[in-house]
DNA sequence: CCGTTGGAAGTTTTT
DNA sequence: CTTCCAACGG
């Protein structure tokens, strides 16, 4: 048997990074790496190698913990792992690598260990798990219980506040730190915050519900207990992390009490690309890890590009190498081309719509399909104008990251029935469904959740309390669906019915559209069908909503073909042959919200940089020269004239190459063309009355 | 105590 | 454009 023909594809970099710490069968665990990976430097193909090395060397998959960004990106990993190792173990690596089951995002993996350990750390198995939303709702209730909502002057509403709280958690800072240094503006509250703090934390516990930061907090404090500790720590002895620079240092506290001498310790990532710190990751993180062991963890830079042409990694390298500080590393690719990235000068955002919707076809005339091209923003709503033309140009799309159909209400609504049989303590979930009965408000929903609070069954509870007179007629059917639910009888998926059966005429009482809505229903149960209990459902929707959203009512199917539309955020690991980048104005690209601070605009220089390395063929970089916005109660939507982005600043315009489109008039400049035909269109307009 | 209504203020990125 | 809040009528 070749020993491992399969690592000579790699490159030498690459491959020490494969090999590091593995000595041979049996002798697997080394010392701790690091692993710097540039963009498109097959990262993630090094990774999967280097698991499927260790697991072809004899380690044990299910003593592997594998943690990556995206349950997609666990998925996709695990399945590289399989393939790699099924050339060296033939049939047997799928029944191996199915022992991978520690494979999945930071939170996921937490909750799965929280419920192993629950009883020891005094949680209740059936904890319930807040999304953000849920999380807001949550602070807020506890905020009006407190009597914050009448203060003088105004208090930070819901979003802020779990925003300043989430991002102490995870920040591991002291509250008064983050708000002098996040939330400037909220100075001066915070005596109330802390006290706000501590009776939402009250809350959660009491309600047997846990939100994101409590699935790494948790998990950090059983880390740091010896008696958990020692256990926990020795049910694995590799732990490989991925996009290492966007975790936080929460996180990074986690591994450390995993692995304090860093043996089996992997994290790969790239600062260059490191753009989450509104969720408290910090570069610090993997500028500083080798200096965490003694000795000093070993580093691995992977500076071969294979992605993207030599043009557009030169223009790329050019705007990052503005970045104050960073691993110094040059990426260089050999994959020549002529064709630098173009800046293309259009007048507005219709323009800039119109110019990509045309390209785009032109591309898939030339056999490039809609799938090989995406087109990249910094905000969810850039890209309105550009899905208004896609779709009156019947080009199908799907956009990632922005709002999700789970953040919809009526999906919320048929979920909370669900979680609150689940959980009967979790008022979020309580509150929703019962307000959704006529005639009953949050003071007699407030009561009911008393009564069923200090009661241990949920139906008896419910059954005993007497529905005020408006109630009474909707009160039965909702009493049938969750004695139901709670009965089992119904099976999963056959209980999310059930809830839609209860819930459709209410919908159509509620909301003008419901038949728009229904369709959401119908795809929630498409997905409901895909997990073995509700339990599974509830946790793996929250901790991984699906992200895309498409123009379409319903799933796209696998065989169309579609473009896709990403914010730069949501296209992190991914890559395309021709990608767009709409608004490359200051404004937008940096964002104007996003220019308080060094750190906030260095942060925006990566942005755009991950956005320019996702392209392998082609990059166009839109510029319009005003761009529109909307709302701002003083002014009014309004336009704004904008110019490029600072991060290209003249300096290096010559990495690139400039267009402007529609393509400029033919005429002298300041002469109009003398034979324009004299067009009266006022008439026309008239005439459209007539 | 519920539900509606009108005025006012806020709007990035996501597990 | 949307969400939040206070005020009011039933």
């Amino acid at each position: 048997m070749q020993p491992a023909a399969y690592l000579d594809k790699l490159n030498p970099q690459q491959r020490r990074a494969v090999e590091h710490g593995i000595a041979g069968p049996g002798d697997v665990t080394g010392g701790p790496l690091l692993v710097i990976a540039g963009a498109g430097s097959g990262k993630t193909n090094t990774l999967a190698h280097r698991v499927a090395h260790l697991i072809v060397n004899g380690a044990d998959p299910r003593r592997i913990m594998l943690l990556t960004f995206s349950r997609r990106a666990a998925a996709e990993m695990t399945r590289r792992v399989e393939r790699i190792a099924a050339h060296v173990l033939g049939p047997n690596a799928a029944v191996l690598t199915e022992g991978l089951t520690f494979a999945g995002t930071f939170h996921g993996v937490g909750a799965r260990l929280l419920r192993d350990y629950a009883v020891q750390i005094g949680l209740d198995p059936n904890f319930t798990i807040h999304d953000r939303e849920d999380s807001a709702d949550l602070i807020n209730l506890v905020r009006h219980e407190l009597g914050f909502s009448r203060t003088e002057k105004r208090f930070p509403a819901k979003g802020t506040l779990i925003a300043i709280y989430s991002r102490a958690v995870n920040a591991e800072q002291p509250l008064e730190e983050v708000i002098g240094r996040a939330f400037p503006w909220c100075a001066g509250w915070n005596a109330e915050l802390k006290a706000l703090f501590a009776a939402y934390v009250e809350a959660k516990q009491r309600q047997n519900v846990l939100d994101y930061d409590d699935l790494l907090l948790y998990w950090a404090q059983m880390v740091g207990e010896p008696s958990i500790a020692a256990d926990l720590a020795g049910r694995f002895d590799h732990v490989l992390i991925d996009e290492y620079q966007d975790t936080n240092r929460l996180q990074a506290s986690i591994l450390l009490g995993l692995k304090p001498d860093g043996r089996g310790l992997t994290v790969v990532g790239d600062d260059a690309q490191s753009i989450y710190s509104f969720r408290a990751a910090t570069v610090r993180n993997i500028l500083d890890f080798p200096g965490h062991f003694s000795p000093r963890a070993d580093t691995v830079m992977l500076e071969q590009n294979y992605r993207s042409s030599q043009p557009i990694l030169a223009a790329a390298n050019a705007v990052i190498d503005f970045a104050a500080e960073r691993y110094a590393k040059n990426l260089w690719s050999d994959r020549a081309s002529t064709e630098r990235p173009i800046l293309v000068s259009v007048r507005d955002e219709i323009e800039q719509a119109n110019f990509v919707a045309t390209r785009i076809l032109e591309n898939r005339e030339d056999g490039i399909a809609l799938k090989s091209q995406a087109v990249l923003f910094r905000a969810a709503h850039h890209s309105g104008p550009l899905e208004v033309e896609l779709t009156r140009r019947n080009i199908p799309f799907v956009k990632f990251g922005g709002l999700k159909f789970l953040d919809s209400a009526h999906v919320k609504d048929v979920l909370a029935a669900l979680r609150f049989v689940e959980n009967p303590r979790d008022r979020v979930a309580g509150f929703r469904v019962l307000r959704l009965l006529d005639g009953l408000g949050p003071a007699t929903a407030g009561r009911i959740l008393d009564e069923v609070a200090t009661s241990d069954a949920l139906v008896p509870a419910l059954e005993g309390f007497a529905p005020p007179a408006r109630t009474a007629q909707d009160w039965p059917a909702f009493l049938a669906m969750i004695s139901e639910l709670k009965g089992k009888a119904a099976g999963w998926p056959g209980e999310l019915d059930l809830v839609w059966q209860w819930y459709e005429p209410l919908l159509e009482r509620l909301h003008e559209d419901a038949a728009s809505r229904q369709a959401d229903l119908v795809q929630l149960a498409q997905i409901a069908g895909g997990y073995a209990s509700r339990e599974r459902f509830l946790t793996e929707l929250t901790l991984d909503p699906p992200d895309a959203t498409s123009a379409e009512a319903g799933p796209p199917h696998l065989d169309e073909d579609y473009v896709i539309l990403s914010t730069i955020h949501s296209a992190k690991g991914q890559e395309w042959k021709k990608v767009f980048v709409l608004n490359v104005v200051d404004g937008c690209i940096p964002i104007d919200l996003g220019v308080g601070t060094k750190d906030e605009i260095e942060e925006e220089r990566r942005l755009l940089y991950v956005a320019m390395t996702r392209a392998k063929d082609s990059l166009h970089l839109m510029v319009p020269q005003r761009f529109f916005t909307h709302g701002q109660a003083a002014r009014g939507d309004r336009h704004v004239y904008a110019a490029r982005t600072r991060f290209i600043p003249p300096t290096i315009l010559n990495r690139f190459a400039a267009t402007s489109w529609p393509p400029a008039a033919p005429a002298e400049p300041g002469q109009r063309p003398v034979d324009t035909p004299r067009i009266d269109i006022g008439a026309r307009m008239r005439a459209m009355w007539k």
